[in-house]
DNA sequence: TATGAATGAGCCTTCATTCAT
DNA sequence: TATGAATGAAGGCTCATTCAT
């Protein structure tokens, strides 16, 4: 996997203009993939924008498809970064399972592009996605890191024992992507504000919330009430 | 894949010719709207599998976008059909909650083309969501069935009082919804089924918990371990 | 700026509903055909501001192009019935040609529905205008009038005695057609008024001494300027 | 009718295979526009036409419409180019005057395709010409020429001196537009031969005739007849 | 007589992709 | 490596006309 940089970037930094190029046509592709889908997106339209020419667009990714799923490769590539960076050792499995909901909330409340780009590549049932190897060490990466958890818990008499660590994951994913990917649908219905910080914060310590309650053995009194940010 | 061949109407008892061929091309569209969004389906495609021609979808419909509106309706309408039929008025606060979780987790995975139109429409961005008629009645639906099930439990000492309905449904819609709008990626990532009889149980039992943890006073011994299946 | 609404026959008096319903056909078409031409004329836009249905468009006037060939048939009869109505014989020949010059310009100023539908049939080769039975009596009408002027005017030692009516008719018609044929880009390209009252009547004028100084054996002194109203 | 066959570039020389391409195309569309209108004429007609694809027309043009201006302005250069071109000034005023007439008849008589896409310009309200750059040179060349012409023969005693070059340039146009314009109407309805050179050279004398005497403050004896070929 | 529904044919336009240099 | 030109295939949409009642 080439490493690269180029304009603002975050992820890695990499230093010839053709890793430059590259990264700049990833950025522009992943904005208008997310906003307009595969079908939707269109070639020129992520030409135009882009440092590059068309033509480039297919020397690196060979077509259309190719790039989005260089795309989608990115932005799960991020996810797995950011799972694995979460560092709970030191809190007590409480805790920790708190701060492992805050990060997954606001990780996902900070990159709609991926909850987009994951909508969108659901309603082609996960046909590109396939065989993307990336896909394993995020698997191996946060399942582990939750059962380590969920055995700690346990251990220490506060979680209850028979919990799956991915069902627990899929709750959380649940709870969080769910606060993004139907923001607009729920909000025109509902007449409720999903967007303030206000109203971020106050759905972040419900979801935080809700799975802690699952977990736990039993309700302790600090669990009953909502808890602050 | 699907062949030119006509597909029997099912939701509604069409009486004249012209409502059995709206009918139908509707209930094309719908499946192909679901499968490959706004921007993917082609009115060729769906004209072929009807009852009737191209032409009359843009005499019935006008555009493309005019029967993406009338799907959008259409399905939003059948869901707020289920959640006004919901009868829980007879039973215990619990039992009617856990009652209202599982006919909303079944109905989505009974409908999973629902699923993926709202996940295109927040693609979109809510946009042809916009002023549909059909939301504000089911706001009002949903809402004051939550609004008094959480009164009477929390009379009943049962719940605690400072749940807000809305919030109780957007968690309920989320894991209901994700449970099929990610099932795609979600199952190819950790290698988990999720659509076998078994696992759609199992998942919609951990739901209920979920969901009923989250609202209890206390947790009753009988609500401590996972619900049968 | 016409409303949808019956338009009040002018030209002939319709008894029947039929024949009210045949001449508000043919008056909006006129309108119609004039502004965008045959090509650019839609069928659906005529019938929907006529007071009747498409179908009645088809019973009366059996297609697009029986509607066309009617309407210019229409506005041919029409001017034939003004040439046929000028009254010069009381005049003397100069100021009979003055007249009939005016006249002429006139009414070409009040009718460029007129103006338009020839513009449109002359595009077309004047295919559809073929075997109209009313051109040949506008011919005998109008030829007539101009051969007995000239004669007239001749025999009083006023007009030059070579002038053929046809060649004269023809530049009465060019001066005056082209002043409302030719208005948009000639007044775009010049940034000449060509439709204020002063405007069309300078015009008119000129025009008018323009044909009278052709046949004018010599010049008298009234004639060598410009004339006023 | 007409066989997909190469036109041969005749109005510029173009270089390179795209001026070529782009040539090729002006062409055939100047013939479809100007034969059967903007809305009359057909993208697919031209493309088969030409030596490239209908594809090409978008790539260069953008749009139908976006041709049609093209062509429009194409025809206005050309017509400016002649106007610019005319050379009167080592002859007397009458004879430079006879002259411009002759050199403006000429050219419209050969080209039929400008009169017919400006009568189309002009059923369309002269909306396309609108902005075109070409329009405000062209006014300066001819209105120039004139008013040089007139000042030039009013010095010498021989022109009134009260006429507006705009005025003049109206009726010249009028009196050479019409007769192509309007042949297939006017020759149709006074059967009247209006293409045989023999006709053609006719009208032009009488129209030469015309603008003189309205021109001239005496008559002279030589302008009272026709004036030769 | 009158009308809303229906339609085959074709129109303008766009798109992902490749070619020539 | 890089780029503007080129394009086959299809896409959404419209039109004059006819049918069923």
């Amino acid at each position: 996997m080439a490493k690269k940089q180029a304009v603002p970037s975050q992820t890695t930094e990499a230093e010839s203009p053709q890793d430059r190029s590259r990264q700049n046509i990833l950025e522009v592709a992943t904005r208008e993939f997310s906003e307009k889908g595969l079908a939707g997106a269109r070639v020129d339209e992520i030409a135009e924008r882009t440092n590059t020419s068309k033509r480039m667009i297919y020397y690196y990714y060979e077509s259309k498809e190719g790039l989005y799923r260089a795309v989608l490769e990115k932005v799960y590539e991020q996810i797995r970064l950011i799972e694995s960076a979460i560092d709970i050792e030191g809190l007590s499995p409480e805790d920790a399972l708190r701060e492992l909901v805050r990060v997954t909330f606001d990780w996902h409340h900070k990159h709609p592009d991926f909850v987009r780009l994951v909508m969108n590549e659901n309603i082609h049932q996960g046909e590109h996605l396939g065989a993307m190897p990336i896909i394993k060490s995020r698997r191996q990466t946060i399942v582990d890191l939750l059962r380590k958890l969920l055995a700690r818990g346990a251990k220490a008499g506060r979680f209850r024992s028979d919990i799956d660590p991915i069902d627990l994951h899929m709750s959380i994913s649940a709870l969080c992507f769910y606060n993004v990917s139907n923001r607009h649908t729920f909000s025109r219905i509902f007449e409720r504000d999903m967007t303030s910080p206000k109203a971020v914060a106050a759905r972040r310590d419900i979801i935080v919330d809700t799975i802690l309650r699952w977990c736990l053995k039993d309700l302790p009194p600090a669990a009953k009430g909502a808890s602050r940010t």
